[in-house]
DNA sequence: GTGAAAGCGCTAACAC
DNA sequence: GTGTTAGCGCTTTCAC
């Protein structure tokens, strides 16, 4: 049998192996294994000791069968390979472990049909909670869903208010550094990675938002041709950015960058063309990596707080996986927006 | 009952109520979902019109319990943030993927007990393979493991000739690296990351090894002051190394960084000592990362064969699953190292 | 080509 | 405080 695990003898341990070895019941060993009280401090003893002598470990399987609990709380996202995913990863992983369960990352590839299909009755079922984090799944299609495992929807799409949701704050964040650049001298700011039309509820058309906003508070106007759009938001993008800007003769004196990814290709694509950072040219990013403090010029970003929104959706799994458990009244789902502050470095001024 | 799925009736489809609704037994249906010969077209047909009609999801709990395949795959890595794990996660998500499963990560911290734990019976026993990057673990521990769950380790770290193991030519690469800088003049070539005692078999200690054989193997002498340990392989790492051998008041004419985002920190450091690259300091690093091109300098790196080490991966895998799930004879054991290469660019002569 | 019976290893409910 | 009974939903075996 495949996965089975034997011993010497090719036999498997189980829990009534444990059982008659120790010379109770079945269910006594469950009870032991599980923390359960009404188990006297001797036979624990004698059950552990029994159990650690065969080796024995649960049939997690078993138990998801049975008791309907499966240990796994999943993560969906549409890369795990792309800085803010893998953190965020990295920080549910934590956060999930210290709670006694693991974390089962899947990737979608940013496709809505396999967003749609990961959290389906089915597969759903695997799992004690989910966290998805969508690129493409329409809050319509969501409307129709209807399940008892508790999921947690993370970003800026937009959600049926029936789910809970943590966001971060987008356009606070872009109209915060667009604010920045305008209040320090810079007048025509490239954005790079930006929307034209912005009315999606993506990330890139609600920083754009957030340029647009500071623009008309500050009473600065917009240039359509420094709305730079791009395919993705690696330093790639952000170098052909800047370089097709130069190329076309359009003038510039600010750029916010939607990444510091991108930001990392603007940089560089500004030190080819012999402008100097701030000077000639503020850049302030978005994310505020690791790696931000080290490039040359140091880069300004916008600080998203992810931690607090990762702290933020474990504390709603919790409310949420604990009133499951109970039977209790389910929670009334809420929408969390963390807000965003500038850290600001070398490339602004 | 948490996690399961309900119509609206509250009631759950189970493979029995397919069979009721379509007029066949349990049996049947199972056979159509799973493919199986040996039932009529007609058959089939009618099966298939009532699981969609129902919306039916087969209980993956239920059959793994029965069949013992899960349909997972694990990976169990140190820490999922770090991009050269988070590559090696998405890279073999989207081949496990391909074969029908699905990549559960696990994340250990680092911890010896904790990489021991998750090879462990038990928690093998929920996946149809495991590929492990173990950082602490000792060979001896392995030594005792049996299990029946194929297993693919990956990294430096010593295993015992019974399982497969993948590595990248950390040895060959450093060695190239540190070549290069010594054929285009370098004769003081910092290590950022290097041991100063390279007798253990991990990544600092095999890079290391590399480079003291192309010192050896050019007739050149390494300073042991040249050698800098750092504690971990990030930017600030590398910033720190280069401003304390500044501080010492060592003189050096390159330096060799054991991870791209060391490599980072330094070219860093070395802005902000005014020193020209490559002109008064030389610098490469190691991972041949996507930010490498886009670095100010454009940063040299060694290339270690990500993808070829993944695909290798998954081969190994597909073997002996096949092979498990035949029942056929498990294939020997296999080392692969997968070869490094430059990648030449600015920071280099 | 199809179905009935048995049971994978565990735990909820209830009996003692 | 401990044991007994039943059954989670599926698939293997074997009979028809």
């Amino acid at each position: 049998m495949l996965g089975a695990v034997s011993r010497d003898d090719g036999s498997v341990v189980r829990m009534i192996d444990v059982a008659n070895a120790a010379g109770v019941s079945a269910m006594t060993v469950s009870n032991v294994i599980n923390g359960r009280p009404g188990v006297s401090a001797q036979t624990r003893l004698r059950v552990l000791a029994t159990i650690s002598k065969l080796g024995y470990q649960v049939n997690l399987a078993a138990r998801h069968l049975r008791a309907g609990r499966t240990g796994a709380v999943g993560l969906i996202v549409p890369d795990i390979d792309r800085p803010y995913y893998a953190q965020l990863a990295s920080r549910l992983a934590k956060g999930v472990e210290e709670r006694g369960l693991h974390l089962v990352v899947e990737r979608t590839g940013g496709d809505a049909e396999r967003e749609l299909e990961a959290i389906s009755f089915g597969r759903l079922r695997m799992y004690d909670g989910v966290v998805i984090s969508p690129l493409r799944v329409e809050a319509a299609d969501l409307d129709q869903l209807r399940f008892e495992t508790p999921v947690v929807f993370i970003g800026e799409r937009p959600v049926p208010e029936t789910f809970d949701h943590v966001m971060m704050d987008n356009v606070g964040g872009a109209r915060q550094a667009t604010r920045h650049l305008l209040t320090t001298g810079s007048r025509r700011i490239a954005i790079v990675g930006g929307r034209h039309d912005d009315h999606v509820d993506d990330m890139p058309s609600l920083r754009t938002r957030g340029y647009r906003q500071a623009h008309v508070e500050l009473g600065a106007d917009v240039d359509e041709d420094l709305v730079i759009e791009v395919e993705s938001f690696d330093p790639a993008s952000g170098f052909q950015a800047v370089k097709r800007l130069h190329e076309s003769g359009i003038a510039f004196d600010g750029v916010f960058a939607l990444t510091d990814a991108a930001a990392t290709g603007v940089l560089r694509a500004l030190a080819d063309l012999r402008l100097e950072v701030p000077r000639d040219v503020q850049v302030i990013g978005f994310d505020n990596g690791k790696e931000t403090e080290f490039l040359v010029p140091r880069l300004s970003s916008v600080e998203p707080g992810n931690d607090a929104m990762a702290d933020r959706v474990l504390e709603l799994l919790d409310h949420r996986v604990a009133a499951a458990g109970d039977g209790g009244d389910a929670p009334d789902p809420m929408t969390t927006i963390v807000t965003a502050r500038l850290a600001l470095r070398e490339s602004t001024r």
